[in-house]
DNA sequence: TTCATACAGTATAGAACATACACTAATATA
DNA sequence: TATATTAGTGTATGTTCTATACTGTATGAA
């Protein structure tokens, strides 16, 4: 089945186009005019745009304009909007951090928060980032290195991999929660509640304690009147650490019982 | 700060028109022709053409025509195109599983996999599901289950609401993966990598050793061989029982040191 | 009973957008 | 030199959201 080894192969697949061109697998020119534009030209320009003007502001137009290039010339190099969309998230990304020696745990928190906060830095992802398994060459290095930092675990490879999908799952969803408290739309009428009080005195508004007895308690004892440290965000430590926590748990569990891996070991049901 | 009490308040805000419309908090009608919509119909037709259509296939003009109304009826009652979808996704949700007196862990677990499955029922929830705080009444019934289930637990209600919104977040981040293995965008041109099996010998073929060891290793490993039984998903199950192994050692932490709740509790830090 | 007012839905039109298709010009191979 | 192949262009089409001005209707006040 799997059948690889690295650099040289014996050309298998014929590998999605849009695939060929994020790692530089297109076949050499062989007749025509130069090129003057390449996919990683279309999208810098592109993520300038989003940077600048936000998601709604790239438009094929837009980011031809930039480029000094009919729109239509873009489709030479993307099948659609939607491919470059995705290649754009594919490339906003930066090297994760580095390994440097630390421990799992500890790696896995700069780590996720790395990724958090490189959604955060360029927010227009968010809408478009679709949680597909990653295929570009940086995506796959940000699994890489969270695989490398479990390595010497005594996780098997599916669960190293299962654990960092989900961390990288859990930065998405802490950018998106800090993003925008926003509950219409993406930038016009944004009925936006802009801060954690407002949203709190809307629901105390809104609630009927007999409908929603738990959540009206909660509201009550002030989960949302603005703990103090939001800067420092205790909440992102919170899930990230429940995270860590089972992961920790599985570790301890998979040290004991270490040559039957039983797929089925106990787990703690306190109540 | 957080003056509340159900049902009779002193009137406070304005209160953003789309919620007020979502719960029904609408001035009576005084003058004028009586109403032939409400923000009901326009959202079950909207539904409906998603679900005949796909997300694309909801525009103005079709939900309007499916409701036998001219499209610039509907923003009488919805400010823009994507507030409606914000409202789509809120109802299209159905109210959360019942608690049913079942332990918090087996009823988070219930919790999580409706929530994963109702988006997996209707997929073109997940590009437009932003992750936004819950604001409208199904959402919030579900919050409140998920705390309901926690109410027992020596947690703070601030971390019973993290819990929930995490898992909540895991939900939708599962119901992506899921949804699909896909690479380059919504519907038209998707490069789409239909298996598991496909993503892995995509993963082999491009992959050169040197730059991602260990994600190379995985891959050699046969990680992305089709395990068995996708069907009955152990990955979901797998990240799942993490999180909830995080909450029980929360759980037993603060059963322990139970008077002083000490923000910084020791953690496990196994190699 | 009359009339002004407020409101529900409509008609029209405009601007922006993605993209299909046919084309021109440039380059390398035969 | 002739020919095939390719890069980028111009034009055009259909769709989309939505601003604005409008028509008719029901109500409350005079």
């Amino acid at each position: 089945m799997s059948q690889r080894k690295g650099t040289a192969m014996v050309d298998e697949q014929p590998l999605p186009p849009l695939v060929a061109r994020m790692w530089g697998r297109e076949p050499p020119t062989r007749r025509g005019p130069q090129p003057s534009l390449n996919l990683e030209r279309i999208t810098a320009a592109a993520i300038a745009v989003a940077d600048a003007e936000g998601l709604s502001g790239v438009s094929m137009s837009n980011v031809a304009a930039r480029l000094g290039v009919a729109p239509m010339s873009l489709y030479r190099y993307v099948g659609s909007k939607d491919e470059l969309l995705a290649v754009m998230v594919e490339s906003a990304f930066e090297n994760p951090p580095r390994l440097d020696g630390r421990s799992w745990r500890d790696y896995l928190t700069v780590w996720t928060r790395a990724n958090r906060d490189a959604l955060l830095a360029r927010p227009w992802m968010l809408p478009i980032a679709h949680l597909a398994p990653p295929i570009g060459p940086r995506s796959l290095r940000w699994l890489d290195r969270a695989l490398a930092a479990l390595a010497h675990t005594p996780l098997t490879e599916g669960e190293k991999v299962n654990a960092a999908t989900t961390l990288s799952g859990y930065a998405f969803f802490q950018a998106n929660l800090i993003s925008g408290l926003s509950v219409g739309a993406n930038q016009r009428e944004r009925a936006r509640l802009t801060s954690v009080q407002e949203y709190g005195t809307t629901l105390a508004e809104l609630l009927d304690s007999a409908d929603y007895p738990a959540l009206a308690h909660a509201v009550d004892s002030g989960v949302f009147s603005a703990s103090q440290d939001w800067v420092e965000d205790a909440d992102f430590l919170f899930g990230l650490n429940l995270l860590l926590d089972g992961i920790a748990a599985l570790i301890a569990r998979r040290s004991v019982d270490d040559e039957q891996p039983n797929e089925t070991s106990p787990r703690s049901d306190a109540p």
